[in-house]
Formats: C-alpha cells, structure tokens, sequence
DNA sequence: TATGACGTTGACGTAAACGTCAACTTAGAT
DNA sequence: ATCTAAGTTGACGTTTACGTCAACGTCATA
C-alpha cells in the first residue's frame, strides 16, 4: 500500500518549501524535468511533481546535471510497458548505483582525510597552550 | 612516519593519469588551486601537487566547486601558525564535515528508492515473461 | 474601480568551468 | 640546422543553471 497524499502545491508553495524561486522551478520545466497540470495558465503541482522536484535536489547536492536528474526521473514512469524498456531501465539503475557507489566512496576518503587532519591541528594547539 | 613519494610530473603526465586536459590544470593553478615549480617556463608538479589535484577531482565528483575545495585545500597548509587560524580550521573542518553527511545521506535514500525501484521493474519483467 | 498579490511568457544577462585556437618558446632527435 | 613534441601565455567561445527585467493577465479585496 503506497501512501497517497495528493496534495496540490501552487509555484510559490514549492518554491517556499523548497527555498529555490519560481523562476528555478520554470526553468525545470522548460527542460523537461516537471510537468505540471494546468488550470487555465497557472500551474498546480501534485505530490509526484514534489516527490520529484525533491529528487532534483538532491541530485544538485550531490552535483548531478539536471540532464542526469533528467533521466533518473525519466526512469521512474513507465512510458511504453515494453520489455526492452525496462531492461534499459534496469540497465540505468546500476549505473546510477555505481555513480552513487563512486559518490560514497569518495564521501569516506574525504572524511577519513578530515578526522586525521582534525587530529593534527588539535596536537598543535595542545602544544601551543602547553606554554 | 608519513610516505614521502616524491615523484615529479610534468604536466601531461598528470592530465593523462586523471584524464583530464593540461588546459584544465593551467586554469586550476590560475585559480589558485596549484601552485608547482618552475624549471624555466615549464611547471614541475609534486607528489604534493598529485594529491591535491587527486582532491580537487574528488571534490568534483561531489559537486563541489572550485572554490570549495580551494577553502578545503587552504585548510591543509599550516600559513601563519596563529592559534585563531588554527581555529578557523577547525571550524571549516566541521562544516566540511556536515556538508560530506548530507551527501551521505542523500546517497543513502537514493540508493534504497533505486532498489525499490528495481525490485518493482523486475516484477513487471517477470509477469511478462509469464505469458 | 483600482490596487496589490500572484501568476504568465519572452528576452537578455551572468558566473563557473572549462574548450579552442593562435602565436610563441624550448629541448631533443635526425 | 631543422623538424617535432611538449610546453607556454593570452584571448575568445561555449555550456549549464539559473537571475533579472519588461510587459502582460487574473483575481480578491479595500
């Protein structure tokens, strides 16, 4: 049982929830990213285009390009129910593991550099009160 | 007892080993990011120079900027050995260090919605295979 | 009715991170 | 001596991801 919270979000609602403007949440439109419905001209946002817009973001702060957010969301619907689309899909979800593997890696390094380092400045500053 | 590899590279030994361009170094040294030796004209890199251009490239994969990891890199040079500046290290130590967790974080959720998502796609391709 | 508040579509501007190209130097190999 | 490979410094071009601004539409409310 997936929970459906249909909420409806207005453009200034999202951009507020997510602290990013407007103008940012039309440029991912234009590109593809988001779709939202359409009451007259103004855009009404469902809980899938948050879920999305939220994927995106992540995605920024990891330092993916909205191209490859792109296609992580463009994985997640079903397009054609044809089975050498989803083979790709399955295809497309180990690389973005193996990209996020790389990602975590590098995470672990980085803090293990940090700690040591963190190590090293704390001696000197023992030393330097020690007088 | 700290490894003292001290190889020397020349420019395009490095592009080659990180597969990137000598163009890409040049603008990192203009950055500030690298500074190595001069023999005349030509720039003499470091196992100093290696490791920190081995950051940078780390940095990149997370999205880091360029001037992001120059703070980072800044942190690792000892300059005036002022108690404040060691201070200040520690500080940015800390925010390195929260903002390295957030991206664990992001990875962490995005890797579960990826195998969540491919246990569903393979559901589908067995159905299919069914018939 | 007019005055905001909120929304829309262009069009143009911009910062970051390089790529591309031209014109030059320098050191070895032939 | 000359040719080639590798290096150098500008200068300008390009892509990505938005920011900024103008000109306009549409309600609700004072």
């Amino acid at each position: 049982m997936t929970k459906e919270k249909s909420n409806i979000y207005t453009i200034s609602d999202l951009a507020q929830r997510f602290d990013i403007t407007t103008r940012t949440i039309r440029f991912y439109e234009s590109e593809g990213l988001l779709s939202p419905k359409r009451e007259g001209q103004k855009r009404l946002y469902s809980q899938k285009d948050y879920t999305t817009l939220k994927l995106i973001l992540r995605g920024k702060r990891l330092g993916w390009s909205l191209a490859e957010s792109r296609e992580l969301i463009q994985m997640y619907k079903p397009e054609q129910n044809n089975q050498a689309q989803y083979e790709k899909v399955l295809e497309k979800v180990i690389e973005s593991r193996e990209r996020l593997q790389q990602q975590m890696n590098d995470i672990q390094v980085m803090l293990l550099e940090l700690d040591e380092h963190e190590a090293r400045v704390k001696e000197v500053l023992e030393v330097q009160s020690a007088n």
